[in-house]
DNA sequence: TATTGTTATACTCTATAACTATA
DNA sequence: TATAGTTATAGAGTATAACAATA
């Protein structure tokens, strides 16, 4: 295998593989993506938050989030409403069927998580994302 | 931003984005994507590999595979010949410029690697492979 | 029958640039 | 002049399904 088995560029991206198909084959059975269930945690977290904070907080595009709220709002899961604040913008909100999706996919996401991270112990598993966040927490 | 900080996937998704950035920016400069490189990683590592072996390795499709070598190719870093033993295959080499852009390519990756890792200490990097090739080890 | 590679195709994710309405 | 959202578009990355040649 070369140098691959000592990159961390190369084992994230396995480790960013197998979570993601695993991530499909239980959260996204009710037919949601990582980047959506991520913003329908954020809306319900912060209610009336806007697309570009969410775009902030995700690292993605503008409009990226727009196609994103679009499919949500599409399945009734989210509305847009006119911020009485800044009539620019949106404020985001779950709908009632988002709620009672939401719990459901929480514990998909609870279950997922647990099953993926099997192999480690309680320790290792605050320590993978320990080294995780400091990777990304700069640059 | 709700549970998503403590989830494994969130931040694996982050990590692995700032990582893939950092990579286009560094060895992405001779405009070589992460699967292409370790791509001829294994060819120089395995002279006269077979397509479907690397697909194998890397947990692509074989018919992504096509893609990824039809690029190299083009660009004259890699041969395909027909292997000896079975006619059906294909033996991939590096070709002289391949040998020659890889070397180049090993030396960005290293200071690419030096740099993301740069807010880890020698054994958290070890640490952080060794929990990563864990999670994605099985299952 | 099974496997290697190929083709054609399509889908997801994401971004850029130009636009509008509002600030 | 700057910002929030939108639109149209494009590109990368990946996969599926059907096919030819070979095993």
């Amino acid at each position: 295998m070369g140098m691959l088995p000592g990159l961390i560029g190369f084992n994230l991206r396995c480790a960013h593989l197998a979570l993601f198909q695993h991530f499909s084959a239980t959260v996204g059975q009710e037919d949601i993506t990582a980047p959506q269930f991520g913003t329908l945690l954020l809306i319900e977290a912060n209610p009336g938050i806007s697309q570009s904070a969410i775009a902030g907080a995700l690292r993605f595009d503008r409009s990226t989030l727009v196609q994103i709220i679009d499919r949500l709002e599409g399945r009734d899961l989210v509305v847009r409403q006119v911020s009485p604040k800044d009539r620019r913008s949106h404020a985001l909100r779950l709908t009632e069927s988002g709620f009672a999706l939401l719990e459901q996919l929480k514990e998909l996401a609870i279950s997922h998580e647990d099953d993926v991270a099997g192999a480690l112990s309680t320790d290792e598993r605050d320590q993978l994302i320990d080294l995780l966040k400091k990777l990304y927490s700069r640059g």
